[in-house]
DNA sequence: GCTCTCAGCTTGTTGGTACAGGTTGAGTTG
DNA sequence: CAACTCAACCTGTACCAACAAGCTGAGAGC
């Protein structure tokens, strides 16, 4: 078993002739069968090397169809972090956010230390469905602590245009906001709602919003990690004008 | 086959029960074998079930041993981008930062437009290795525009304590930069040099620098993502001393 | 007591077979 | 001509068998 065995051997070979393009992006690689006779291997080996290629992200296989190239990075969206106007911090590339559910729920040991506030506080969690073109792009759930938001449109299940703007408004005035990126594969319920094929991660984002006095909402976000790039911008860049 | 499928349901039965703790972590799996009687499957079935576990990265399988579960967080590392002193944005937690290689190279185009110099412009690269503790934390090569690093310690093949002080030291003083981050799997290459067990995305973090004038050095990052937590924080957070 | 061998466990790899169910296009039928 | 059927392909799932190679501990041999 010290060679390296016959399938990755397959793979890796299937891989480089994807990577130089031998066989274009969205191209079908040849049936299982002629691969059989290709690589004189069983179909059990090459449905391990197609496996492989599969949980990199590389190919995609349709049932009845048969296994394609998958378009390496097939649109990116850009969430640029920067100092806009007062108290705005905004994500200006993606757009056709909608709420998918309001929910009324008490802190946990996970929410309540970064709201600051004593467990089993209520809070109010607004689930977002965010969509970039025609493809899903993440999926986002906001904490807001109940008392912050008692009587305002945020209590109700419509969408709101700017909830830091409504929080703006009743005297929560957003001055900054720490930001935790990590990345993970996805569950099994983020594949489907972000519509991943396997082998693509995600990359979560942990966001408190502070006003002058407390955190004010929380923000936890999952993107699919094949369509987003992030990118913050620090210190004194006004020289650039970045395009 | 509308219906779930053996292995998915084998594999969803064992994800709760890894999630739910009646499996420790560290903690092994009964045998394949075991599971054979226990799910009255196939050996083949239960390693489709076990695969698929170990590519969301819930397992790790050593050959003449067993599977184990996966420590879901084994540790964490912050990586704080804030406003540091002059000039400094800082990763206080991550040390043990090596030298690998120092190379000449003429910018590409993925180097060179971030680099706003024209293609084929040389540049130094220096490739740097970073352990966290014992374990390998991340890879990671700078790019410098060869004229800001004639004859200053970065042209030689050694470990420089701060490579924005030596900049600062001939005139380039750091002001700013931009951060990109993206995700995806790793290359082989990476996994190998990152100690990555399967199923275990990385973190890509492009860091350009800019002094007043111009960019002054590139940086990509390559981190473990089991092992990597990458915080921002922007505004004024001065009354909060986050621990 | 110490070391060394090896049987017996483990997972990894490769071969085979069979059938289910999606997809497509040729050919039939109205 | 249009719709429909169906054979022939495709991938997905499941099973069986065999051998390779890593690992461990019991027991033999020193």
């Amino acid at each position: 078993m010290r060679a390296e065995s016959r399938y990755r051997q397959i793979a890796r070979t299937l891989r480089r002739e994807i990577q130089e393009g031998s066989l274009p992006q969205g191209g079908q690689l040849p049936s299982e069968k002629q691969m059989e006779e290709r690589f004189e291997a069983s179909r059990n080996t090459i449905r391990l090397a197609l496996g492989m290629l599969r949980n990199q992200g590389l190919i995609v296989s349709r049932p009845g169809r048969g296994h394609y190239v998958q378009d390496v990075v097939p649109e990116i969206f850009y969430a640029t972090r920067s100092r806009g106007g007062p108290g705005g911090f905004n994500e200006p590339n993606l757009a056709g956010l909608t709420l998918e559910e309001l929910q009324l729920l008490s802190a946990n040991s996970d929410i309540a230390p970064r709201l600051r506030v004593p467990e089993g506080t209520m809070t109010v969690v607004r689930h977002l469905h965010r969509f970039a073109g025609d493809r899903s792009g993440s999926v986002s759930s906001a904490f807001y602590p109940m008392d912050l938001v008692e009587g305002t449109p945020l209590m109700l299940p419509e969408d709101v245009e700017s909830a830091l703007e409504v929080l703006m408004d009743h005297g929560h005035r957003q001055v900054g906001y720490v930001d935790e990126l990590e990345t993970r594969m996805p569950t099994p319920q983020e594949a489907s709602q972000l519509e991943l094929t396997p082998g693509v991660p995600v990359l979560e984002v942990h966001r408190t919003d502070y006003s002058e006095d407390r955190p004010i909402r929380l923000v936890h976000t999952v993107y699919a990690g094949n369509s987003i790039r992030y990118q913050y911008e620090h210190g004194d860049l006004n020289a650039y004008h970045r395009d």
